[in-house]
DNA sequence: CGTGTAAGGAATTCTGACACG
DNA sequence: CGTGTAAGGAATTCTGACACG
């Protein structure tokens, strides 16, 4: 595994690097759009890879789609590469 | 920079990356070893290249020298380099 | 010198809820 | 639905010191 996917970072440093309310990236959690690791304690660690997947939800949020598309969307692109 | 370079984690991750205690890790900082950037709360944020340079210190004290030493050597390496 | 540890406080994060719309 | 916020507690980290050797 690379660095861009080892689950390291604390929600504060996500939420300052993607400008993203920690609200809100625990919201995008919770509606299974991310998936950090916890620590032992229960605290939340993100990759880079996390970091990038949230500005792209960001993005959508931005143009007005709900949670459940976003995650239709991803669906969907996951059957079109399976089938390429 | 890369994301190996950016200062991303506490010292309790990196504590357990690597193996060696906390003490130690602050230790090393102590002593102009390694080189981690604070929240602005104070909070110590290593990076991946932190750990790979920990490691390379943790070898170097197990082979018995002193921290005084390990810090010797690198200067005595960036010298050879830059006439390289 | 290098490292463990107990101490007390401060920064950080967590959850569940209320609010608004 | 998506997000802000206040609340209270828990996990995490910080510093300075004492200990040993």
């Amino acid at each position: 595994m690379s660095y861009k996917e080892k689950k390291v970072m604390t929600i504060g440093l996500v939420s300052e690097l993607t400008g993203l309310s920690e609200r809100k990236i625990r919201y995008y959690e919770e509606r299974k759009l991310i998936f950090p690791e916890r620590t032992a304690g229960g605290t939340r660690k993100y990759s880079f890879l996390d970091i990038e997947r949230l500005c792209e939800i960001a993005e959508k949020m931005e143009d007005g789609l709900f949670t459940r598309e976003i995650k239709e969307l991803e669906r969907r692109k996951r059957k079109s590469a399976s089938l390429a």
